[in-house]
DNA sequence: TAAATTATGCAGCGATCAATGCAGAAACAT
DNA sequence: ATGTTTCTGCATTGATCGCTGCATAATTTA
């Protein structure tokens, strides 16, 4: 009855035994990727699932194992398509300053980019998952991510100290997490609906308090 | 069998006829604020409520309409319990400076204050609610509780400027938007352990590009 | 004491949650 | 053809969701 839809990618994965899957499994992910941006884990069902990715549950469970490993996985889609945007510019700047400067207004466009109807608002990783004090693969994984974005700011500041542009008095930790504060801060404005334009101005007002930072 | 524990704040308001309550109302709407703070509504079951409040399902519908009644309630009593201590030193300082570092660092206590645990991190309003696009009353509480501290800050500013403390240079509406989201960030470092020495910190960096800004 | 009023505990409502059992369908191998 | 393997749709599981009906308890009013 179903035609055989698979991409080549699972085609070559996999030996072809067994009737065939008929979703495209990358596409699937993709789209759960969105639902999931965009209601959080929690205040997603099942159903909203199965909906979007428009294959029925026994499918769903058989491809991708639990809600939580579809998140998982999720998750991962996302960082593989958006992270490298979002960073590129931070790290092929050549000041500190170049690169904070482009991570916030890079950010600013990412997170107020979508309608808000369909595409989904703000980041990811800034809505609460589930309970973050357990020792999940999936609280690990969050825990992860963060960490990983302040350490990035952190070590660019450092570079930029021993470079000589930034002086040795500033504190690169709190400098650090005061970008990043800053970054999570858009997220949450754009969910709420404040526009890219605004994000925008901000952060570049922002960027006007250097010259008084690395004094 | 059960006991009249009423506060007078019931016997007061209401003439005291028919069977009394067996709690203190304004004790369980305290307990349930902070459910709904620690967890979010969505993920806040009313089972979760009842244990916290000490009551039972019937009690709580009774005395407070539908869990949605309830949340806007409770966020009414987060706001009297708290908002004045955020923004008190805000409003009595003198310089907008003062004004803004203040908010800054008070707002760095107060999201870090809790223990996680059982004392809620972060600020009860960055959660995410519901469907923040449909015009319920509490949807439009929300909208305008973040559109009443944009709109102070930017007075603040706004007065700053009449009395020569900042530039007529400085766009006004950016910058209350870049205070904004940084304090909105900074109740989502809190929720993800981020301690409150790290916030402070951060806080007051922040405020050492000032000079820079008001140009 | 009797009636009226309000609150409580118990039990359960229909709906939805994440997840599965099962039989048949579609591909392979032999 | 026959068997093996994998996937799909349908129906359903037990649990939990927000919420309520109902009988009874506790209080005031008459």
């Amino acid at each position: 009855m179903q035609k055989h839809v698979n991409g080549d990618q699972d085609r070559v994965a996999r030996p072809a035994r067994g009737r065939p899957r008929s979703f495209d499994r990358a596409q699937s992910l993709d789209a759960a990727m969105r639902v999931f941006w965009l209601n959080g884990y929690a205040s997603t069902a099942i159903s909203d699932l199965t909906a979007a990715m428009g294959i029925g549950t026994t499918s769903l469970y058989a491809a991708f194992g639990s809600k939580e490993q579809l998140y998982t996985e999720a998750l991962q889609h996302y960082l593989s398509l958006y992270e490298a945007g979002v960073w590129s510019r931070f790290k092929a700047a050549e000041t500190a300053r170049e690169a904070i400067e482009a991570l916030l207004v890079d950010t600013a466009y990412f997170v107020a980019q979508g309608s808000g109807a369909e595409d989904p608002l703000g980041c990811m990783t800034t809505h609460p998952v589930k309970d973050d004090s357990d020792n999940s693969a999936l609280a690990l994984l969050m825990r992860s991510l963060r960490t990983g974005m302040f350490d990035r700011v952190k070590e660019r500041l450092s570079r930029a100290v021993h470079e000589g542009e930034i002086s040795t008095a500033l504190d690169l930790g709190s400098f650090a997490r005061f970008i990043i504060t800053l970054q999570n801060g858009m997220s949450v404005q754009a969910r709420a609906g404040v526009s890219h334009a605004q994000l925008d101005e901000a952060a570049k007002i922002t960027m006007k308090g250097w010259p008084s930072w690395i004094g």
